[in-house]
RNA sequence: GGGCCUAUAGCUCAGUUUGGUUAGAGCGCACGCCUGAUAAGCGUGAGGUCGUUGGUUCAAUUCCAACUAGGCCCA
């Protein structure tokens, strides 16, 4: 007779095999349908929040694995706290203006651009926008993130253009905006403004002159040597136009400088490279007079070789003895550099080259000539009054304009800035950021050095795609004037009309009724055309999304984006937080690394090692995507290989068995049929203790957005507590007990504990498989429609496990592993091939040995057929010893009497009922019972 | 070149904060068992100069420094 029929092997209708790429569409499909979503939000009614606000993405192209990654961990934060009882509400929200859309359509409209208005321009822009916001909608839905799909924030929504002005408006209202120059690069060919974005550098030769400025002060009050001494300091430049511009040099603060008699002028140039200059000077006599430190330098003055005014000695310390002289030139009017170190010493940002890269009138000798023409007549002019070292022609890379190919020039124009320091902006921010909450820490130290040390903002960029600086000018006096009426009439026509309207309509019919410029008087007013630097149309979305959408918060609890937007969105969006509400936007700031190859480089089609995310997708599945976010530790860089996803493979398919061996042995079960902890039988109890501390720790490692933890305990709680050993020991129990037995329901209860608990916990980041198991699931009659709407678990009522019986339990389970090894040299010796061919002795104190007496089935919990207990009551306790299994030991036999062909397991009393000759007691009593 | 960060078995992670016995886990790998979770399940075993070098110390994977490799942001 085959025995097989009568017992209760798992059935479920849940398969082994996942066929993800398959399943996971339809499971969209029914979340959609069933709008889960809409449910969520609805349970989510009256709850404590928690706002996780979504740091927009670019609206260009298609969605990578760092975007994944992003949203992804995203998701998890909101399923996971919407499951620990917060209402998690997530608007999803795109960044729509800037360069690389307007780059784009440039491309795609090639020469027809330039037939079109500005307003027509823009249409395009948005309609591009629009494209990859529907094609990034799908990707990101693709992945499982749950989120207001359908009304998310749009930095080009009228709306929130309208609150970009209002909050532009508060800074010009505060006092920390001003209009200066500040260098661009510069296409005096296009007669554009560039941005680095669109300059490429390539090769060329250019003059390359070494330059003398005679002291105008008398050096010898720092360097006593040169007392009476006619003193000279050397630059060197490859820009020799700009010398008109000069109005500084250079040296570094640490770095030797050495003065050189030759002749009778001394030269002052970094000591390390007198031989070579003196080479190129070709002065083959000369003396040192003295060697000092750079900082010696700093504040006195020289000549300019061309004009009637001095230039000073300043510090630096981009300064390089790669080349020249180790004296730089300095204008601050070309060069950011220049700009920069210029700004600290009050220099003036001068730069007399017109749009078309025209020398102005200024400049006397050169004026009208263009820049790179006029190179040669400057260096006759530098030979002619002596103050030419020598001259030569070098060959190094130089930026040129991506459209017309010329090269371009660095040069100062008028720009918009949210100064750091006249409101104290500076200051507000480095005080709020110790309000928030830095995770890594060191976040903290980042974005602080940061802010320290950052430049005034620029928030003006000379482009089309974007929202303009609603600003006016005096078109008599040139004097801002930009009252708050006029931000405020301007953010209502947005609302209206889009901030096309700024483009589209006339100062006139712009500005409002009466405005007059606050210098003169004037009533003749030019409108603005710069448009704002995107960072603060991003930075500001706490104003257009956190403030203004009731199931929002501001404060909100997170922000969390890839560690480079320290420098980006958590950056602009503290400051513009700071600089109008005085307090930071978020409460925790949570940064996440970068995804990099199997090696830890990073990802780049020269390397040819980048992988799609759809690749995953189409392959694997969304699901094992989400695996890997939740497997690493996200704040160091995060790699991906197909190793790395063959293991996450393996791992995924471990849990996915043991849920569907779960559902298998649960099948016709039903809640109510549950029996107390109580009335357990002890392993189940202890299955249930170790569910509880499973539970905890998920929870604490949720909590502390420590999701590889959550992951490897998980993992490992299916893999060793389960399936090697709990399950492995409930297999006799679950197939060969009577189906309704006491025995089998006291399992199957633990079981469907387990399983309960088990889909909730994986549930915020298997978000499909956990829907998946939770639809076979027989819960009961309240069913939720979704594994998302449910709450995490809480700890098991009643399992009063007490230490006593933890120790006890922990030193079975050592004597477990010690058995296991016995069993293994037995089968290698060929004693027993099966575990259940084998009998053990096991020897020990007494005590010990009763409690394993005690036991509902010892024989069970090491899966062999006979046990034989030996006391002993001798052996002292060596306290010192740190073996739980001190004084134990086990031997292993062959199991006595025969196999009983129903449950396999070796036993003297086979046939001991005459109406079941067969089989053993138990399984005749079962027999009997089933009829 | 500067700021911040990372480096433990083939892979993903523990451990190190408060230095101290043979550095742990799971997977993978090798070998074996089972064939009543079966494109599954179980067991045993082999894998680590704790990035390199130097320092502090009786003692360093753990503290300090430099270096190397890698990442992000600046220049």
């Amino acid at each position: 007779m085959d025995y097989k029929d009568t017992l209760n092997l798992p059935k479920t209708n849940f398969p082994m095999r996942a066929n993800l790429p398959k399943k996971e569409p339809q499971t969209l499909q029914r979340w959609e349908t069933e709008k889960i979503y809409d449910q969520i939000i609805e349970a989510a009614q009256g709850r404590p929040k928690y706002i996780l606000h979504d740091g927009p993405p670019y609206a260009n192209g298609h969605i990578h694995l760092g975007t994944a990654l992003n949203k992804i961990l995203k998701d998890i934060i909101i399923k996971s706290k919407f499951m620990a009882g917060y209402d998690s509400n997530y608007v999803p929200g795109w960044d729509c203006h800037g360069l690389p859309i307007e780059h784009q359509v440039d491309k795609e409209l090639g020469k027809s651009k330039a037939q079109m208005t500005e307003v027509q321009v823009r249409q395009k822009c948005r309609d591009y926008a629009t494209k990859f916001i529907d094609i990034q909608r799908k990707e990101f839905q693709r992945l499982g993130v749950f989120g207001e799909w359908q009304d998310p924030y749009l930095t080009m929504n009228y709306g929130y253009q309208a609150t970009i002005v209002r909050e532009l408006g508060r800074f010009f209202d505060s006092g920390a905006v001003y209009r200066g120059k500040k260098p661009v690069y510069w296409c005096s060919s296009c007669v554009t403004a560039l941005a680095e974005a669109e300059v490429e550098y390539a090769d060329t030769t250019t003059p390359a002159i070494y330059v003398r400025f005679a002291a105008a002060d008398d050096f010898s009050s720092r360097i006593p040597a040169l007392k009476g001494e006619q003193v000279y300091v050397v630059i060197w430049t490859t820009t020799p136009w700009t010398i008109p511009a000069n109005l500084a040099i250079a040296a570094h603060p640490r770095e030797q400088y050495a003065a050189v008699k030759v002749g009778n002028e001394v030269y002052i140039l970094a000591q390390r490279l007198v031989p070579i200059n003196m080479e190129v000077f070709g002065k083959d006599q000369f003396q040192v007079l003295a060697e000092f430190s750079g900082k010696e330098l700093e504040g006195l003055k020289c000549a300019h070789p061309l004009y009637d005014r001095t230039s000073q000695l300043i510090l630096a310390d981009f300064v390089t003895l790669d080349t020249g002289t180790g004296l730089v030139h300095i204008a601050p009017g070309h060069g950011q550099e220049d700009y920069e170190v210029g700004r600290s010493y009050n220099i003036d940002v001068y730069a007399p080259v017109d749009d078309r890269g025209r020398f102005t009138d200024e400049v006397g000798f050169f004026s009208g000539q263009f820049v790179f023409s006029a190179n040669r007549a400057i260096i006759e002019k530098l030979d002619e009054t002596g103050a030419l070292m020598a001259s030569e022609e070098i060959n190094h890379s130089y930026p040129h304009c991506w459209r017309c190919k010329k090269p371009v020039i660095f040069r100062a124009t008028h720009q918009w800035f949210i100064s750091m320091d006249i409101t104290g902006l500076r200051d507000s921010a480095l005080k709020a950021i110790d309000t928030v909450g830095w995770i890594p820490k060191w976040g903290r130290d980042r974005i602080y050095g940061m802010i320290q040390h950052r430049p005034d903002w620029c928030i003006s960029r000379q482009r089309s795609w974007g929202v303009p600086i609603t600003a006016m000018r005096c078109a008599d006096c040139d004097s801002v004037v930009a009252p708050g009426e006029l931000f405020e009439k301007t953010a209502r026509l947005f609302e209206k009309r889009g901030a096309d309207v700024w483009f589209e309509l006339d100062a006139q019919d712009l500005k409002t009724e009466g405005l007059r410029c606050p210098n003169c008087g004037s009533s003749s007013l030019v409108k603005e055309t710069d448009i704002l630097d995107v960072w603060f149309d991003s930075g500001v979305s706490w104003a257009a999304v956190l403030e203004k959408r009731p199931s929002l918060e501001y404060p909100c609890q997170m922000y969390l984006e890839g560690s480079d937007q320290h420098r980006g969105w958590f950056h602009s969006a503290m400051l513009t937080s700071v600089g109008t509400r005085g307090q930071a936007p978020y409460r925790n700031v949570l940064t996440h690394g970068f995804v990099v190859d199997g090696q830890g480089k990073k990802m780049s089609k020269s390397l040819g090692n980048v992988i799609q995310p759809s690749q995953i997708i189409d392959r694997y599945g969304a699901d094992i995507l989400r695996l890997w976010v939740s497997a690493d530790d996200y704040r160091d860089d995060i790699r991906i290989s197909p190793e790395i996803l063959d293991r996450l493979s393996e791992a995924y398919r471990r849990i996915r068995n043991t849920c569907r061996f779960l559902l298998g042995n649960l099948e016709g079960f039903k809640p109510c049929d549950q029996c107390p902890p109580a009335e357990m039988i002890v392993l189940d109890r202890f299955a249930l203790d170790r569910l509880n501390s499973v539970i905890d720790r998920v929870k604490k490692a949720y909590e502390d957005f420590d999701f590889h933890v959550v992951f490897h305990t998980l993992y490992n709680y299916c893999t060793v507590d389960l399936s090697s050993l709990y399950l492995d020991i409930l297999k006799d129990r679950l197939y060969v007990e009577h189906i309704q037995g006491p025995l089998r329901r006291s399992a199957q209860t633990a079981l469907h504990h387990i399983l309960s608990a088990l889909i909730r916990l994986m549930a915020p980041i298997l978000a499909f498989t956990a829907e998946e198991v939770w639809s076979e699931f027989v819960a009961g009659p309240q069913k939720a429609a979704s594994v998302h709407l449910l709450l995490f678990p809480e700890n098991i009522a009643g399992v009063d496990f007490s230490n006593e019986e933890r120790a006890f339990w922990a030193k079975m389970l050592a004597l477990r592993q010690e058995a296991s090894k016995i069993l293994e040299e037995a089968r290698s010796e060929k004693i027993i091939g099966s575990s259940l061919e084998a009998k053990l002795e096991i020897v020990g104190p007494h005590d010990f040995i009763a409690q394993i007496g005690e036991m509902e089935d010892p024989e069970g919990f090491f899966i062999v057929s006979q046990l034989e207990l030996i006391a002993e009551e001798t052996s002292e306790v060596d306290q010192s010893d740190q073996n739980p299994l001190q004084g134990v030991s086990v031997k292993v036999a062959r199991a006595e009497g025969a196999k009983c062909p129903r449950c396999w397991i070796w036993s003297t009393n086979i046939g001991t009922d005459p109406e079941f000759p067969e089989v053993c007691p138990r399984c005749a009593g079962v027999l009997s019972d089933i009829g």
